[in-house]
DNA sequence: AGTAAAGTGTAATATTATAACCTTTTATGA
DNA sequence: TCATAAAAGGTTATAATATTACACTTTACT
């Protein structure tokens, strides 16, 4: 996977390392990653465009998966269990974690002219965060932040997104 | 309204104060808090915690109010772009901005217990996060933060939850 | 092989949100 | 004050997202 999913990059790659680390993990958990599970996982991780779920299904079915709505949501569920994908809220739909297996605190990057997400670490704002809130005498025990802007290649390309 | 919503407080009093608000609000910008606009504004104050849009039509129709769910999604765009409410993106749900009229970046603080949000400041996390962002390349405009865990209340009680 | 647990198939339905089109109300100014 | 345009609201239908419930199949374990 590369350092950032904004500079043209060996997708290809991304999604075979993906899928390389999901199997390691479950492995490590002893749960199966059954054909529907990595075939969902491979779909999320398409493009750095977060996906929905219903987004997955005509895939599922071109491969002669089932495609009813619960299979897409148990393998999704599934995935989310292990943190191999996360939901972005705000958009109702799913992109492959970049780091999957690690603790960790995301903050996504939404970039409103090529959909693309970008998870960045938020470890930090979560500490600072987790505190303020500790003084006013509540405890923190998990956040989501989403935030929409433009990414750096379409800063740059201003009116010819990327589309890969 | 209070410093906290989360300490016993005459809710009345926060109703009352977020009509008033947004009453001044709309003079000021020259647009019209019509009787459905304050009492889907009434409804979402009507406690702490975030209300669904569903959740609002029978109240609504208990007034005697239209009560089909373009009527409750009119509104609440309205009190959206006013910023006199707020979308909880993670609930899909909707609560009272507790300072409209001020530019201003919120984290909301969800208990998992009560169902409560409290809006807090997330200004200074916000600008580092801009920040941090910028380093990519990635310009933010706007951030959703999302927090659940305990409030002070829940944590003392543990097990007998708030319900105002 | 027998059994329990996990995974999947399938149909129906719940929940959240929007589209489209028409009528009513309000603001504006000739 | 009336004509008109814009804003707001009424109504029906439907889209988009997600879950329930239950039957069946596969897998893991003894």
């Amino acid at each position: 996977m590369s350092a950032s999913a904004y500079h043209p990059h060996d997708h290809q790659g991304c999604i075979s390392t993906a899928l390389q680390q999901a199997t390691t993990l479950c492995a490590e958990q002893g749960v199966r990653l059954t054909p529907i599970r990595k075939r969902v996982l491979e779909l999320v991780w398409q493009s750095h465009k977060p996906m929905g779920a219903y987004d997955l299904l005509p895939a599922l079915a071109a491969d002669g998966f089932n495609s009813a709505p619960p299979t897409v949501y148990r393998a999704l569920d599934f995935l989310l269990d292990l943190g191999l994908v996360h939901r972005l809220a705000s958009l109702n739909a799913f992109i492959g974690c970049s780091h999957p297996g690690h603790e960790h605190q995301s903050c996504f990057l939404i970039c409103k002219v090529c959909d693309k997400a970008h998870e960045m670490d938020a470890q930090p704002w979560f500490t600072a965060l987790t505190d303020a809130a500790k003084t006013q005498g509540f405890e923190v025990e998990t956040q989501l932040t989403e935030v929409v802007g433009i990414c750096p290649q379409c800063s740059k390309e201003k009116g010819s997104p990327d589309e890969s």
